[in-house]
RNA sequence: GCCCAAGUAGCUCAGUCGGUAGAGCACAUCCUUGGUAAGGAUGAGGUCACCGGUUCAAAUCCGGUCUUGGGCUCCA
């Protein structure tokens, strides 16, 4: 008899007697351990914790403090749902449920939507079967066999993944009470571990994503091994909904979108719109000090330049119909990129001019389906902060690294604390050579990896005319949007035949490249309002400083500080009404008025304000002017907080 | 586009069994002049999203349209 030689991730080993499982090795840590795991790490694989461990091999205990840990408790959460499905409703038909970012799905084939009410009956279930403490049983069949139970049952879903994704030999069953699924796992010891779960929405969602196919209904949920962790979670969305740009643009008076108007098209009111002001101001001088040029280009063009560009074949779901003009048609533009390069044409380049920026904050309008609108994140008329680089092959890739640091410069000024970068390849519909496509996804490849930026790849999401590196920033629920864009271009250069006279005098082609570092100034301002919760930094608040006299007799002295404030360049008001303090106060805070400046007898008579910090309280009293060089350094500097000290 | 839910005052929301609509906040006027998150009184404010149907009678029931919200590739 044998031993098996097990390290800890902390570096011990340990021997323990042939036959051992993950449980048993739990047991030997301590009990608590051995109450939380959920499943064991052998020698980098999940297995089960019942599962005997075969050979030497550097073991982990996974709780559901671990990300893996999570996966399989939500994973089998997913099971508990399908099995009170089944029973409820037992035509259902089986999908797929896998666990996700924070939580767990199933999708079934169901004769009609779940209702409220269907769900408070699955949880009612659900809760029963946690309650049994159903242990979970892995079984090791032959794929065949498999095929053949479902072909005789009818279960179409497993029978096509077994048909085109699952192809191994053996596949693994697991069961747990009357219930059992064709499943990877593994699975928690038991259904008792789980303490907590809520069904958090129910939803259509197609088969495989794929719109031509069944609409299946699925089901979200979520679960955790304490219940103080579901309040948690309940609390914490609660909180995102309070920082959901859409709640706050109303509140702080923002943005307003109205059926009069139309769905999807964005009215910026006046504090919206100054920040905005602010953000492309801030957008134009980082543009004119780093080599670009900014130009302008018309809303609609004639049809036919959307015909050599290629839009009308490949982007024509997302254009709108063109209009007529006398006798010519003209197609309001969803793009900037036809103009750009029409300007390019205006004249004969030589080598020497490049590689050329223009940028333009261009104003496109797309179609997009009804279904998919969302408040500033997802629009049909939107201003993207546009550019293109004309560029000589040779100076491509220095261009492209230059270009990735310019863009991330311009997101650390808005202090995002972290975003996802994604290279996307050739899509299905597109123009060009493969072989350009392959290379072209090189050279962005080799940007990424000389500024060691870690990147996923999204395969075919790249845009029709050439890949792409997207960064994508996530708002307040987690979802995630994408900003910036940086989009090689070889096709657009060929179709338009530009060129530029070579060092030898020769014409040749240039390749280009399409960016957006904000992505659409609707887009980014929504991610902003998350970012920021509404509380600006100063530089961007539409009013940096609120005066708050405490009774009538301050009114005058508070319009000359105003006065003296505005002359300084500050955005300051005064808020004269008859009420007491503490209610003007109130408001203010509620309007997240970076600065509150509070005037009574006391500072009239010293020529002094008492400051008030938005969410931070009094901060005592300063003398005007001093107050006015603080506030316009931290303006200067683009603080993300204001900080008087 | 598809599935589900919702649409009532500027905002947040009540509105029971079908009997012509209500609160709080905001707004206006007046009183109050108060030192760090809501002082008081009075007033004005509505095509109950829109169109059609049922009914003596529709915010309410039925149908349609529009809009908004959540979701629609994360191999078992």
């Amino acid at each position: 008899m044998s031993n098996v030689n097990i390290t800890l991730p902390d570096g011990s080993s340990k021997v323990y007697p042939q036959g051992t499982t993950g449980l048993d090795i739990a047991k030997s840590i301590s009990s608590r351990l051995a109450k939380e795991a959920i499943a064991v790490k052998v020698g980098g694989k999940i297995r089960d914790l019942n599962a005997e461990i075969d050979g030497d091999a550097p073991v982990e205990i996974l709780t559901f403090d671990t990300p893996e840990g999570k996966q399989v408790f939500w994973h089998s959460s997913a099971h508990i749902m399908a099995q009170a499905v089944t029973e409820l409703f037992p035509e259902a038909k089986l999908a797929i449920g896998p666990p996700i970012e924070e939580g767990f799905y199933y999708d079934f084939e169901v004769s009609k939507p779940f209702s409220p009410e269907d769900l408070e009956r699955i949880e009612r279930r659900m809760q029963e079967i946690i309650d049994e403490k159903a242990v979970f049983h892995r079984e090791d069949v032959t794929r065949r066999e498999m095929l053949e139970k479902y072909r005789r049952d009818g279960a179409q879903y497993k029978v096509e993944m077994l048909e085109e994704d699952i192809l191994d030999e053996r596949v693994s069953v697991y069961k747990h009470s009357s219930f059992e699924d064709l499943c990877r796992g593994p699975h928690i010891p038991d259904t008792g571990v789980i303490k907590a779960f809520k069904l958090t929405a129910s939803s259509g969602a197609y088969w495989r994503g794929d719109e031509k196919r069944t609409m299946l209904q699925r089901i979200y949920g979520v679960s955790y091994p304490k219940r103080k962790m579901l309040e948690d979670y309940l609390y914490r969305m609660e909180e995102a909904r309070k920082r959901d740009h859409r709640v706050l643009g109303k509140q702080l008076e923002l943005f307003h979108i109205t059926n009069d108007v139309g769905a999807g098209l964005v009215l910026w009111l006046p504090k919206g719109a100054l920040i905005r002001n602010e953000i492309e101001n801030f957008w134009r001088e980082e543009h004119l000090a780093n080599g670009y040029d900014l130009v302008f280009s018309p809303h609609i063009a004639r049809l036919d330049l959307w015909n050599r560009s290629g839009h009308t074949d490949f982007y024509a779901e997302n254009m709108y119909q063109p209009v007529k003009v006398d006798e010519e048609r003209f197609q309001i533009k969803p793009m900037n990129c036809p103009f750009h390069i029409s300007m390019y044409k205006s004249r004969r380049w030589s080598y020497r001019d490049l590689p050329m920026r223009w940028a333009e904050l261009g104003t496109v309008y797309r179609y997009e389906m009804p279904g998919v609108l969302h408040g500033l994140m997802r629009v049909r008329g939107f201003t993207q902060d546009d550019a293109h680089h004309f560029v000589s092959p040779e100076g491509m890739e220095d261009e492209l690294v230059w270009l990735l640091k310019f863009c991330l410069h311009i997101l650390d000024s808005f202090h995002f604390p972290d975003y996802d970068i994604y290279l996307s390849t050739r899509p299905e519909k597109a123009i060009g050579d493969p072989d350009d496509w392959v290379k072209a996804e090189g050279g962005l490849r080799h940007a990424l990896e000389l500024l060691n930026l870690p990147y996923s790849v999204d395969e075919g999401g790249g845009a029709f005319y050439g890949p792409k590196i997207d960064i994508k920033i996530k708002d307040a629920l987690g979802r995630s949007w994408q900003c910036s864009t940086i989009q090689f271009d070889f096709s657009l250069p060929e179709r338009f035949d530009l060129n530029y006279v070579d060092r030898d005098g020769q014409m040749k082609r240039p390749y280009m490249i399409h960016r957006a570092l904000l992505g659409s100034v609707e887009r980014f301002f929504g991610v902003l309002i998350e970012h920021y919760a509404g509380r600006f930094p100063l530089w961007l608040a539409p009013v940096q400083a609120r005066v708050l006299p405490i009774t009538d007799d301050q009114i005058e002295y508070g319009r000359q500080v105003v006065d003296r404030m505005k002359r300084a360049g500050l955005r300051v008001d005064l808020d004269s009404r008859s009420e007491k303090i503490g209610h003007k106060i109130r408001e203010s805070e509620l309007q997240k008025i970076p600065y509150m400046l509070i005037i009574g007898a006391r500072e009239s008579e010293s020529d002094t304000l008492s400051v008030r910090l938005h969410g931070k309280g009094d901060q005592g009293s300063f003398e005007v002017d001093t107050l006015i060089e603080k506030m316009r350094a931290e303006i200067e500097t683009k603080a993300p907080e204001s900080q008087l000290t």
